[in-house]
RNA sequence: AGGACCGUAGCUCAGUUGGUUAGAGCACCACCUUGACAUGGUGGGGGUCAGCGGUUCGAGUCCGCUCGGUCCUACCA
């Protein structure tokens, strides 16, 4: 061992990984049962932020304890090719220099699109490494990968044989700056302040005008009809009639449909199929005309009176408001709160539009999705995800596949000159299925699929399938998705889907749900807040300087870097310290707990790092008490197992079988904090301090030292092993320290077995008296501390009262008292009328004298012993209240009852005699 | 509009089926460089468990309402 007495967590880590890669340590053994856990793909061309940090922990513990155990373990890593997000990058990378992707044209532009990915898609798999992430790398894959591209095209293709594709002109939610349909998913509806315009529409016979409320003006050009309530009496007469559309002149009908809320604006409704969902619906309903008043940009096209084409929809607007207006036709202008649908890509308002698009038709699919979850085949941890899957699933739209985008899966359909679509892998097999002769010219569809639809097949296309391999028999349906709730719908239930239905069972038994990373205050961490934290830099460290840069650079809004700047100053006056990733594991765990958003605070880092240099030196501690020593691991049973002995490792196999508990339930919080409380509270503050007694005394026998260095070092390499898949770099480091003094072989402590608890080694006699030596300990201790009595000043210490066992205990442990208690001595008492004036603290029936005399101040003790008998006081207040009560005592259970009256029975003992020791000092 | 989750110490969080004096880490106060560790040790202070009502012998925990926060879904032009 080093004699370095802190931990460096930079001079081990890297190490350690390239290490067991080269090795192979990370793929499946292809023995025992196997466990399987898919990555949720990363952007290829992404960089990793703390979501991805807390993902990849909890899967990393969750494999690498598997794997431990024995199983044939898999964790399968890829990245996604991220159709509209990777394309805008590279795009917007163009634009720098005042290109399009047009003026490249599809194939200059995609080879562009595979350059920038080999320029930075090895960034997001070197971070994965950087975490300790025991991806088997040697099976990693890219959704764009050719063996993954069959798969996709294979599922298109039965789908569309299924009848489960089709293709269909209907109104899509188009993004006009992308020039692309986005599924329901990808649009977010904001509270925007708008208006609402009210028209006079006059009636084509002359006899008045109704008035129609609308919050988009310029799509009244579109108008095929108005509507209103077949329940409202005002306008009763009018059905059937026509209005004389201003502006254009279109004669257009009046009707009566349901969906009017006749007392909303005015009653009256304009109808625009080809623009709005509602209208569209309504024109099915009544056959209405539609027209299609937008091109790509959302400008006016030439379905419109020529003032108004090529005008974009915001000018229109203005422009058709002000002519309404001029016209007489403007009633009122409303302000009016309204959603506003926006594109989650590219932030414009999202324009209802007649396209033709390719659909899956997902009813029957949800049919079975919402089946699995219902009878258990899948569950989601927490629970009450199941809920929300339920509502989305039960209510599910089709799905909108097509995307007008260059990067992705071209979709797999040719279509002859009349436009007749025909799927198919290629054009030769189209041609020959459908007997199509040779000089019928075929086209490609331009369009790719929604990146969804490929990572939909994530769990199988990434095994093989559509071959039947061995690895997708052994590893489907994968163990268990770690995902956050954000793509529960765009991936989880399609995964659940598609999976269902082409290889006919669950992608993956449970799904473990987390929520979103934020800052310590809560708040969503983005660039423009300036309160992104890279865990890179918390493993690293990084200083001020860097930081504030590293924020304040390249932000959309540039006017508030100085408020960034200020802020992240503040917070971080010297910069980030170097935690390590052990550290940064270890705070992502002890946060998980489940169902609530994961709020990152800084400062419980620093304390996880505190915890491995605590485990660091704990070693370092054993290992100079061990090393070149005879620990016991001849075989032989020459030594002997003291109370301290027993009492860790019995301690020891609770622990073992908590945190095997805890993981079962995916509560790494609460496994975390076991293993963090055993290994400081436990092992260090206890177990190491009652070996120093025993190593240090010539007294103490030969067999008693070797069982306390046996013991020492096996327990410290089980703490090691059952670490492990938390904090896995210093654990290796250490174990390969201790491991031949422990006994132990092996190349890794990755694939030594994962502790399992032995239910004989359990010492219920050893727990309970090692809780007593404690409690004299503690109670010597809290008189020290509150009468400020150094430990470097030995006191004298006398014990009284107490069972019979008492004077023994006193007796069998004066070793342990006197050093922990920092004693000159430790005396039983059988009578405490003889003892000096002392302070006095009682542990149960056990009283312990430390006599003033030279160290206590008088008045100090007196109010310490008033505090402790008001303290007494206040509690018998409250039992005796209890036991007062007949409804309590009637209808309590007895042990509840005697409890209390156990209780109540202590206090009072203790009570009369703190007062009879107060009185004692109060006379002298 | 419907639904979910949350509100516990100054901060970030635990608190299993209701039952000791509600816990941890950080921060705070005091003492201590004791032969693993000052990234440490020992002791201490700090909470009307958001509020109100109910069920119960007993509620942080179960039920209802109110307030505050986060989010999801569906929407009225």
């Amino acid at each position: 061992m080093s004699t370095d007495t802190t931990y460096q967590p930079a001079a081990i880590e890297q190490t350690w990984y390239k290490h067991w890669e080269s090795q192979g340590y990370f793929a499946p053994s292809h023995t025992g049962d196997p466990y399987c856990i898919m990555i949720p793909p990363p952007n290829v061309t992404g960089s990793l932020h703390m979501g991805h940090g807390f993902n990849n922990a909890v899967m990393d513990a969750l494999i690498r304890l598997k794997r431990m155990q024995g199983h044939n373990t898999l964790w399968q890593v890829g990245t996604d090719h991220a159709g509209i997000a990777t394309q805008m990058v590279v795009e917007r990378q163009l634009a720098a220099k005042n290109i399009s992707r047009h003026d490249l044209g599809r194939e200059a532009f995609l080879e562009k699109v595979w350059e920038w990915k080999a320029e930075s898609g090895g960034a997001i798999t070197q971070q994965l490494r950087r975490l300790g992430s025991s991806v088997d790398w040697s099976r990693e894959r890219f959704t764009m990968d050719d063996g993954f591209y069959k798969a996709v095209q294979e599922v298109f293709i039965r789908l569309h044989e299924d009848g489960l594709i089709y293709r269909g002109k209907r109104l899509v939610n188009w993004d006009p700056k992308l020039h692309t349909a986005i599924s329901d998913l990808e649009v977010e509806s904001t509270e925007e302040q708008g208006s609402l315009w009210h028209f006079r529409y006059p009636l084509t016979d002359g006899s008045g005008f109704l008035v129609v409320a609308t919050t988009r003006p310029e799509t009244m050009l579109g108008d095929t009809a108005v509507a209103v309530s077949p329940a409202d009496e005002r306008y009763a007469h009018l059905i059937g009639k026509t209005i004389k559309l201003p502006l254009v002149g279109r004669e257009i009908p009046i009707i009566a449909d349901d969906c009017v809320d006749k007392d909303f604006g005015t009653g009256c409704v304009k109808i625009t199929p080809a623009h709005d969902f509602n209208d569209y619906e309504m024109g099915q309903r009544h056959q209405l005309p539609m027209i299609n008043i937008f091109d790509k940009n959302a400008h006016l096209n030439e379905a419109v009176p020529q003032v108004y084409q090529g005008l974009e929809r915001f000018a229109a607007r203005k422009q058709i408001v002000a002519d309404l207006d001029a016209l007489g036709f403007l009633e009122k202008i409303e302000p009016h709160q309204l959603k506003v649908p926006r594109g989650d890509r590219s932030g414009v308002v999202i324009e209802p539009y007649l396209t033709d698009q390719w659909y899956v038709r997902t009813a029957p699919l949800a049919e079975q999705a919402i089946a699995a979850v219902e009878n258990g085949n899948i569950q989601f941890v927490p629970k009450q995800y199941e809920n929300m899957y339920f509502s989305w699933m039960r209510d599910i739209q089709d799905w909108c596949i097509s995307r007008q985008l260059w990067w992705g899966h071209r979709i797999p359909a040719w279509y002859d000159p009349e436009g007749k679509p025909y799927v198919g892998r290629d054009e030769a097999s189209i041609r020959k299925t459908h007997n199509l002769p040779d000089n019928l010219p075929l086209t490609q569809d331009e369009d790719v699929l929604d990146t969804w639809f490929s990572s939909g097949l994530w769990t199988f296309g990434t095994l093989g399938w559509p071959e039947q391999t061995r690895e997708l028999a052994a590893f489907h349906p994968t163990s268990v998705l770690v995902t956050g709730f954000d793509i529960i719908f765009f991936w989880v239930a399609r995964m659940i889907m598609l999976t269902l239905h082409f290889q006919k069972e669950v992608p993956f038994k449970t799904v473990y749900v987390h929520g979103l990373v934020r800052d310590g205050q809560g708040q969503k961490m983005s660039k423009s807040k300036g309160n992104v934290l890279d865990p890179i830099d918390l493993i690293d460290g990084i200083d001020i300087e860097t930081l504030v840069q590293k924020r304040t650079s390249g932000l959309m809004q540039p006017k508030y870097a100085e408020k960034i700047e200020k802020a992240t100053r503040k917070e971080f006056p010297n910069g980030i310290a170097a935690y390590g990733t052990d550290a940064l594991r270890f705070t992502f765990y002890s946060l998980a707990s489940t169902g609530r958003d994961i709020n990152f605070d800084v400062g419980r880092i620093e304390g996880y790092r505190n915890f491995c240099n605590k485990l660091w030196n704990a070693a370092n501690y054993v290992l100079m008490n061990t090393q070149e020593q005879d620990c016991g691991q001849d075989g032989s049973n020459n030594y002997t197992l003291g109370l301290a002995e027993r009492w860790i490792v019995s301690q020891l196999q609770q622990t073992e079988t908590q945190i095997l508990d805890y993981m079962a339930q995916l509560r790494l919080d609460l496994a975390s904090q076991t293993l963090y409380d055993f290994v400081w509270k436990d092992y260090c503050d206890w177990y190491i301090e009652l070996s120093k007694p025993v190593l240090w005394d010539d007294n103490a026998s030969a067999e008693l030292k070797k069982g306390t260095r046996r013991t020492l070092i096996r327990v410290l390499e089980t703490i090691l092993r059952l670490a492990h898949p938390f904090m896995p770099f210093i654990t290796e480091e250490i174990w390969h320290k201790v491991k031949d003094l422990a006994g132990k072989t092996g190349a890794t402590i990755m694939l030594a077995p994962y502790p399992a608890p032995d239910e004989s080694k359990i010492d219920a006699k050893a727990v309970a008296d090692v809780e007593w030596v404690k409690g004299i300990v503690t109670a010597i201790r809290t008189i020290r501390g509150e009468m400020n009595v150094p430990p470097s000043k030995k006191i004298a210490v006398f014990i009284s009262g107490g069972s019979a066992a008492t004077q023994l205990q006193v007796n069998e442990n004066s070793t342990f008292l006197k050093k922990l208690a920092s004693l000159e001595s430790i005396d039983y008492l059988h009578s405490d009328t003889d003892a000096p004036l002392s302070a006095t603290a009682l542990f149960g029936e056990v009283k312990i004298l430390v006599p003033m005399a030279g160290i206590i101040d008088k008045q100090a003790e007196l109010s310490r012993l008033e505090r402790e008998i008001d303290k007494l006081k206040k509690e018998v207040e409250r039992v005796q209240g209890k036991l007062n009560n007949p409804a309590f005592t009637d209808k309590a259970p007895a042990d509840v009852v005697q409890k209390e009256q156990d209780k109540l029975t202590g206090y009072a003992q203790a009570i009369s005699q703190l007062t009879e020791q107060q009185g004692k000092i109060a006379a002298l």
